[in-house]
DNA sequence: TTGAAAAGTTAGTCTAAACAAACTATTTTA
DNA sequence: TAAAATAGTTTGTTTAGACTAACTTTTCAA
C-alpha cells in the first residue's frame, strides 16, 4: 500500500488519465499513442509508466500493453470526474468557448480537492435545473455580464474581458 | 522588452506576488521576509529574485533592498486581482472555508486567464447584487447542495463532499 | 569600533519532467 | 522467413525549483 498511497504530481495524472481515455476506446493502451495524446515524446512515456507502475497504478512490462490497475482506475476516474465538472462549470455556466473550457479544466483538475469540486457540481446542477423551470438565473446573468463589460469602454472596470 | 515579455511560471509569479504584498505593509521587501511568506529556504529567494531582475520586473542588487519595477507591480497587480475573485468567489459563492478558499485561489491565480476570471467575477457581482435585491439565488442555491448532498447516504451520488 | 548575530549569497546536490540520439525489440510485408 | 518499418527503451542532457552547507556582507550592540 505505501506505493500506491502517494498523492501523484499533476504530471503523473496526466499520463493516468490519457491511459484511461485510450484504454476506453480501443481496450489496450499503447506507448505511442499515450505519447501522441498528450503531445510528449515517447522517452517521456516510458518514464511515466515506470513511475505510474512503482505505484501499482498501471500493469506494465517493457514492450507490453498498458492497462490500469483497480487503484489506477479508480483515481483515474476521480479526474476524469472533475475534469467532466470543470469543463461543464466553464462552458455551460461561464459560457466559454470549449476549447478554452477543456484547457481550464486539464489545468484545475489537478488543483482542486472533492469539497470544491462537489459543491461546482452542485452550482452547476442546481442552474441547469434552474432553465429546464424556466426562471432564467443563466440568462439574467449573461445579461449582466454582457451589460457590465460593456462598460469596459468607458475605462472605469477591470477584466471587461 | 524581450526580457520583460516572456510568461512567468506558477512559482515566480507567487514570489512576485508576496514582494507585492510585503512591499505594500513596510514599503520595503527584504529577501528573509519573501522566503519567510513563501515557506521556502533563504537561496531559493535570491535565485528567484535573480530570474524577476533578469525579467525586468523588480529592482534588485545584491545584498539590497527589494522593489517592483513599473512592469512587475503591474503584473504583481494582475495576479492579485485573480487570486481576490478567486477566493470571492469560492468563499462567497461556493461556501468553502476561508483558508481553503484561499489556498485554492493561489492554485488557480496562475492557470486562468482574464476571458475566465471576467466571468468568475460577474458572476460573484451578479451573485451579491441579487441577495441585496432579495431574490435568494444563494440561499437557494446552498439549500439545494445541502440536500443533494444528503443523498450520499443513499450511495447513488458522487462528491458528496 | 569591533566583533557577534543576522541577513544574504554561492556552490553543489536532488528531483521531476522534458528532450534527442542511439539502441533494441517487435511487427509487418514482400 | 528475412529485411524494413514501427514501436519502445536506454542513456545522457537540460531546465526549473527546491534544498543544505559554507561563505560573505551588513547591521547592531557592548
Amino acid at each position: 500500500m505505501d506505493s500506491v498511497s502517494s498523492k501523484l504530481t499533476a504530471s503523473l495524472e496526466d499520463y493516468l488519465e490519457a491511459i484511461y481515455h485510450i484504454a476506453r476506446g480501443s481496450s489496450v493502451a499503447r506507448s505511442k499513442d499515450i505519447a501522441q495524446a498528450l503531445g510528449v515524446a515517447k522517452p517521456s512515456v516510458t518514464s511515466a509508466l515506470k513511475a505510474l507502475c512503482t505505484k501499482g497504478l498501471i500493469n506494465y512490462q517493457p514492450y507490453g500493453y498498458i492497462s490500469l490497475t483497480p487503484a489506477g482506475t479508480e483515481m483515474a476516474l476521480a479526474i476524469v470526474d472533475k475534469h467532466s465538472i470543470l469543463k461543464d462549470f466553464f462552458a455551460d455556466i461561464l459560457d466559454i468557448e470549449p476549447q478554452m473550457a477543456a484547457t481550464a479544466a486539464c489545468e484545475l483538475e489537478h488543483s482542486l480537492g472533492t469539497p470544491i469540486i462537489s459543491k461546482l457540481l452542485s452550482l452547476v446542477e442546481f442552474i441547469r435545473r434552474d432553465q429546464k423551470a424556466g426562471s432564467g438565473i443563466l440568462k439574467d446573468f449573461k445579461a449582466f455580464h454582457k451589460n457590465r463589460t460593456k462598460q469596459k469602454e468607458t475605462g472605469n472596470i477591470l477584466y471587461g474581458k
